[in-house]
DNA sequence: CAGAATCCCTGGGGATACTG
DNA sequence: CAGTATCCCCAGGGATTCTG
């Protein structure tokens, strides 16, 4: 933890800071806030993740509970920020499969360990 | 079987959780989401994980914009799901000081999995 | 099938002021 | 200092219906 000083409203003020490291990852965790933010990206990501590919309905079908705007939402947030790859296939009906890009899949780690701490989190709550 | 609590339908709800089998991973992420809920719990968690044990006002300018009555709900949050512990100081006007329990430490293999990827992410998105 | 369009509603937060 | 108490607002979602 670390001090600086800032001027503000004419007068120089302490400030506390946390260390550069503890500051780096917070911004990266904010990333991840916006990133994976509202109440479905997670189970997507982990749908997609273990599914390889899936279309719209597939997936529907898959996440219990999610409406369909709010699925299309979803994915249009995962895809512009590049998690989600979108593809249109030119069959009789038009099909169109999800699937995840590398970065998308490279959001395994956060989610095994997420998966991991609530696990123990539940054993441990358990012992109360 | 257990209990922890959440927030959810405006009110604070007793949550059962029951052991199953194999989807306890991705169950594992929604306790984490759950118990990591709102705008602020990750940057509180993180900023009592780098300075052991701070009291609210401190707390309060460490994590700049959040109001007090949102800091004072997040807090108790934290407290009743067993990640903070509330210490109430006898000092001549009270203190408080809270610190993060063993469970609460243990956050710290997510928010490191999360600050790593979040600065990947950046360099990652930096070069499109 | 894959979504878009509508309508609606609530609850998470912000801002500010007050209290023991 | 460490919080409550109020008031307010809007965007995230839900439910349902429509379309190419």
């Amino acid at each position: 933890m670390v001090t600086i000083f800032v001027k503000r409203e004419g007068m120089t003020k302490k400030k506390s800071l946390l260390t550069e490291g503890c500051l780096q990852y917070i911004v990266g965790v904010k990333d991840v806030q916006d990133v994976m933010s509202g109440k479905w990206k997670y189970r997507i990501v982990a749908a997609l993740y273990y599914t390889e590919k899936m279309r719209f309905m597939e997936l529907k079908n898959h996440i219990s509970g999610i409406a369909p705007k709010v699925l299309s939402s979803e994915l249009k947030d995962l895809e512009m920020n590049h998690l989600v790859k979108r593809t249109v296939c030119d069959t009789k009906p038009i099909t169109v499969e999800y699937e995840l890009t590398e970065l998308g899949k490279s959001l395994n780690g956060i989610i095994e360990a997420m998966g991991v701490w609530g696990i123990k989190y539940r054993k441990s709550v358990l012992k109360k």
